[in-house]
DNA sequence: CGTCACTCTGTGAACGTGCACAGTTTGGAG
DNA sequence: CTCCAAACTGTGCACGTTCACAGAGTGACG
């Protein structure tokens, strides 16, 4: 005769309340940390759960709790620059730990293209998340009318700007741009130059204001090169636009870090030396910075941090805390290295 | 007076029933597509649902369908790994997407810490995913006990050696080293080196065996630097090895784009020219490949294809089907650019 | 002793769905 | 017309949990 191992069921709450010799109520209430319960009930409900390996289950949990456990993780980027953004990277890591830790699931829903817009908005509808983590929105991004009209607990990392009364995560990239173009102007640079990219994002147009801020009387429009994209192409095309205005230019803020490897590379072209004839610095403190020849000055983005900021963020509204309506701005550390 | 209004309810299949007045059991067998409905009914439940705005309650669902709807992602890599390594987030965004569009939704577990292994494999104890796909997995991985335990469905992307019958996606290291290799010999390199890497891992190993491969009998052990780690400064230093060892060298094979562009950098420090006085080929086509000066050839890794298969192998185990048990391998083109 | 507050425990009713089963209607074959 | 299978529909139960409520026990206080 032969035993077939029957495929072993999931205890359940009942199961404990049985080896343990009381009730449901009370294992649900020990399960729940609830007080009101006897020193005895707690001790031997816990060695029940040890004993025959109880885990709550999930869905159960969630039907009556009417909540799911899950905050989504919604990148709104083509599946291209995922992969080439450092930053995606560690937003989605410092949020997943964050959420890790308070028992939060993190769910990623990336959408491409328009199909996907609507699969994660019924998706979002259907209750399967608790709060919502965005990255990278765009200006009238459907998903920001969606989550509003569902009145569901959210975190924006970064600022799209008809973004109303919804809590956000960023930089201040304004005071930073202004900051390290400050600190490139110590150098002792006279002619100093921006390539200013992605003017259409408040990003990029924020840095660019930082950098006027930092030159004052000394901003000399024509020294601006702009360009589409946080590109290394784009940084090549850039600095050569400058070198062709302004050939005597000894100081460039570039508004990424791949847009100064571009300009690195279109300076190396033109037979300048790098810092000795100009000095070059970024933004993003991405793998980009290390790995330019010579390393680039450059502004820390705390990627990490905002994750991790959204992450806490989101978790306190559901614990029904008040977030602050003005949006949680992180530090950026100035990273110093031999560009400039 | 002062109306407020109602928190707004999900509406429920029961709803729905009452709306286009038929029995729930209806409504249930339209809205999972089974058979038996006749056309009247099917008609006046779709247009109920649409009035009601019905999403189905994936909890309710999970508690007595006995499953998650949902498909656990570990990556067991230190969180810098993580954010280094591009193909880690090709792989997610494959599974991604095609998880999505069977409707499951994917979990993102990060295993940095020995505490995060005790809290994944609790977490997986807990019923919360229907299966598991497995990026980089250790020799020796706790992870695959507990899979193994608990007979959950599950793809390995890579191949860790100990991994006995549990299916797997990859690629095939050592055909695709030694096929890139002839190629760089048929270039004409004459003395034709390896940097290679990672020697503990199958990946690692498997590489230097296809270049052996291709030299056959004009192998020459001499010309192999052996290097912990698929890195940058790696290249380097395996790259001067090869010069101290092989002055005379003309072609190399770094084990990885990051490898190949150390010794990009340690070939320019030593005055040498590429691919004019040596051609060099990397493995993996990662950004390194194309931020080198010159850019790289290299083997392509199909890291979303990678992530997609996976998805696809747990989905098909979930839908019952007999899966490969010798793994499923891809293919990897080969990538010519401008460094050999 | 009665009353009350407080601590602790058990019980039934939800939560929203799928499934087995029982019932009803329909239509074709004998 | 009878019989029977097939097509279709409705109903009760189960899934595992939380929560409100009821009830029991204990001690303090008047």
């Amino acid at each position: 005769m032969v035993t077939i191992p029957a495929r072993r069921k999931r205890a359940t709450i009942h199961d404990v309340a049985v080896e343990a010799g009381v009730s449901r109520g009370t294992v649900s209430r020990v399960v729940n940390n609830e007080p009101y319960v006897s020193e005895q009930a707690r001790t031997a409900i816990e060695a029940a759960i040890e004993k025959v390996g109880y885990v709550p289950n999930n869905a159960a949990r969630s039907l009556v709790m009417q909540r799911s456990q899950a905050v989504g993780f919604i990148v709104h980027e083509p599946h291209s620059l995922f992969l080439d953004d450092p930053n995606i990277g560690g937003i989605l890591l410092g949020a997943n730990t964050v959420l890790s830790r308070a028992d939060y699931q993190m769910v990623s829903l990336v959408i491409d293209s328009h199909r996907d817009t609507d699969r994660v908005a019924r998706y979002l509808s259907g209750g399967f998340v608790d709060g919502v983590i965005m990255v990278s929105a765009r200006h009238e991004d459907p998903m920001i009318r969606v989550v509003e009209k569902l009145a569901l607990p959210a975190a924006f990392v970064g600022h799209p700007p008809d973004l109303r009364q919804l809590p956000f995560v960023g930089i201040d990239n304004r005071r930073s741009a202004r900051a390290i173009t400050e600190r490139l102007i110590g150098t002792g640079r006279r002619r100093i130059g921006m390539i200013a990219a992605a003017l259409d994002r408040d990003s990029g147009a924020d840095r660019l204001a930082g950098f006027t801020d930092a030159l004052g009387s000394r901003f000399d429009p024509a020294l601006v090169a702009r360009v589409p994209l946080y590109t290394f192409s784009d940084g090549v095309e850039g600095m050569r636009a400058l070198l062709a205005v302004a050939p005597d230019i000894d100081g460039v803020f570039a508004a990424s870090d791949a847009v100064a490897a571009g300009a690195l590379e279109a300076l190396r072209d033109a037979g300048r030396s790098v810092p000795g004839d100009v000095g070059i610095v970024g933004f993003d403190d991405s793998t980009w910075a290390l790995r330019t020849q010579p390393q680039l000055s450059t502004v820390h983005q705390p990627a990490f941090g905002l994750g991790a900021a959204a992450a806490e963020c989101v978790l306190g509204q559901l614990r029904g805390e008040e977030q602050p309506a003005d949006g949680i701005l992180l530090e950026t550390p100035i990273v110093w290295r031999d560009s400039a």
